[in-house]
DNA sequence: CGCAAGTATTGATCTGGATCAGATTTACCG
DNA sequence: CGGTAAATCTGATCCAGATCAATACTTGCG
C-alpha cells in the first residue's frame, strides 16, 4: 500500500512540460526553455483532503494556484453565517487572482474532494513575466478570461430564470470537462445541491426540483451526483434567448 | 466661442503626470521617467458625444481605455433584443480588459454623457510592461480589482433583495465619487432607471419605487437624476447582513 | 410653440421561486 | 453493524418583485 501512495504522489509531481493541462494553463504559448524556468518556481505540495483549505478570506496573498486534479470551491462568508459560493474550479483553472490588488484574499478556497494544486508564488511569477513576454501575455489572458467568465455569470444572475441558470451551469461543466479530455455528456458533480444553488442564486430545493424536471423531460439522467446528458440540443434550447456570454462560461478559446 | 472649445480640448489633453486621476490609473507607483514612456503611447482622441461608442461587441481588440471625464456604460445585447448592462465606468476606471483573451470585445461600451477617454494600445502597453515592472504590477492590480469588483456584484445579484441592491449601488457610487474628489453625498446619476435596473437585475419600476421609498424614509433626497444622501448610516444599515465584498464594489485601496 | 417620443412615477395584478415542513435516502462513525 | 447526522426529494404555502396599465413629466425637434 505505501508503494501505491508513492507512485500516485510522484505522478502528481509532473513537470509542467509533461503536464496534460499545459495547454490550458500558464505554459500555453511558451518555448521549452521558458517552461523550465516557470517549472522551477512552481511548488507542488501534497494533495488536499476534501474540506481542506488553500487559503481563507483575509489571508495574506502570496501565490496563485492552479488546480491539477480535483475541484476547488471559492466562497465568501456572510455576516449572518450563510456562505455564498463564487466559483467552482476544475483542473487547469486558476484560483487566487482576486488577492493581487489588496494583497490579501477576499474569499476562501476549499477542496470539494481530494485535490492537488500547483502553487505559483506570485512575486516570483512577476519576476519571470518581466523577462518572458509570452508568459506575461498568457497571464494577462488568464486574468481576462476570469473577467469574461464573471461577466457572463453576472448576466446569468441578473436576468435568467432558474431553469436557464441550471442549464447554463450544466453546459458550462460539460464544455469544461470535454476540454479536459473527459466525457461531455456524463460526469459526476463534486458539489452539493446546496452549493449549486448558492452559486446560481437559487434555493437548494429549486435545484433539486429542476433536476427532477430535467429528468422528466428526458434531458438528463440524474442519479444523485452522477449526471448524464441525454439531449444536448434541448439543453441548449433552454438558453436560446440568453446573451452569447454563455459560451464564455469557462470555455478556453 | 471657438476659443472656449480650444481651451477645453487642450485641458483634456493633459499629460499623465499632470493628470488628477494618475493615482487611480496606470501611472500609480511609477517613477517620473516611466510615466513619460507610458504617456508617449497614450492616444487622446476627441471626446465622445452622448450615445457614442468606444467599441462594440465583436470588434477586434486593440486597446484598453481609461475614462477621463464622463461615464461609460458597458453592456451586452441579448438575442431577444433587450440589453443587459454589465458596468458603469467613472473617471479613472478602465474599460475593455475583457477583450484580451479572445482578441475581440465581448461587450459594447457607450458614452452616457459627453465623455473623454484615454486610449492605450494594448500591444504597446505590453511592450512597456515587459520593461517596467512597476507598470506590469499596476496592470495586474487593475485587472485583479476588476475581478474583485465583479465577484462582489455576483454575490449581490445572487442573494440580495432589491433594497439591498440599490443601497449597494448608491454607496458604491458615493465612494467612487468621493475618491475622485467629488461629494460623497450629492451627485447626479448619468444613467436612467432602466439602466440601473438592468445592471442590478431589477425592473425599472422597482428602481423607481425604491427611490420613492428611500425618500419617504428620509434616507435620500431624489430629484430626477439628482441624488442627495441624507442619512449615510441608514443606507449602510441596509447592507448589514451583506458579505463584506461590498467594500470592493469599485473602491480602490 | 406644440407635438411626439422617451422617461419616470404610481397603482393593480400575477407568478416564479423562496420558505416552511415532512418524508426518505445516504453517508459517516464508534 | 446500528444509529445519528447530513443531504436530498417532494409537497404546500407565501411573498418580493415582475408584469401590465395608465398617467404625468421632460426633452428635443420640425
Amino acid at each position: 500500500m505505501p508503494q501505491s501512495k508513492v507512485i500516485s504522489l510522484n505522478k502528481l509531481k509532473v513537470a509542467c512540460k509533461n503536464c496534460g493541462l499545459a495547454k490550458l494553463c500558464l505554459p500555453l504559448g511558451l518555448e521549452s526553455g521558458d517552461i523550465d524556468q516557470l517549472d522551477a518556481i512552481v511548488q507542488r505540495n501534497r494533495p488536499l483532503q476534501r474540506g481542506g483549505h488553500i487559503f481563507q478570506t483575509g489571508d495574506r496573498f502570496r501565490s496563485i494556484y492552479v488546480v491539477k486534479t480535483g475541484t476547488i470551491k471559492t466562497y465568501t462568508q456572510c455576516p449572518n453565517g450563510t456562505e455564498q459560493v463564487v466559483g467552482f474550479h476544475l483542473p487547469g483553472e486558476v484560483v487566487g487572482l482576486d488577492g493581487i490588488e489588496c494583497k490579501k484574499h477576499i474569499c476562501s478556497a476549499k477542496a470539494l474532494e481530494t485535490t492537488a494544486v500547483c502553487e505559483v508564488p506570485f512575486q516570483h511569477l512577476e519576476e519571470l513575466t518581466s523577462t518572458i513576454p509570452d508568459l506575461q501575455h498568457q497571464l494577462f489572458r488568464l486574468m481576462s478570461r476570469e473577467i469574461t467568465k464573471e461577466t457572463g455569470l453576472m448576466v446569468l444572475l441578473g436576468k435568467s430564470t432558474a431553469e436557464e441558470r441550471l442549464a447554463a451551469f450544466l453546459l458550462s461543466l460539460s464544455v469544461r470537462f470535454h476540454n479536459r479530455g473527459f466525457s461531455a455528456t456524463e460526469f459526476n458533480l463534486s458539489m452539493s445541491r446546496q452549493e449549486i444553488g448558492s452559486y446560481l442564486g437559487l434555493a437548494l430545493e429549486t435545484v433539486s426540483r429542476l433536476f427532477t424536471h430535467f429528468q422528466d423531460e428526458k434531458i438528463l439522467l440524474v442519479d444523485r451526483k452522477h449526471i448524464q446528458i441525454l439531449d444536448m440540443d434541448l439543453l441548449y434550447d433552454l438558453l436560446s434567448n440568453q446573451s452569447t456570454c454563455l459560451d464564455k462560461l469557462g470555455a478556453p478559446s
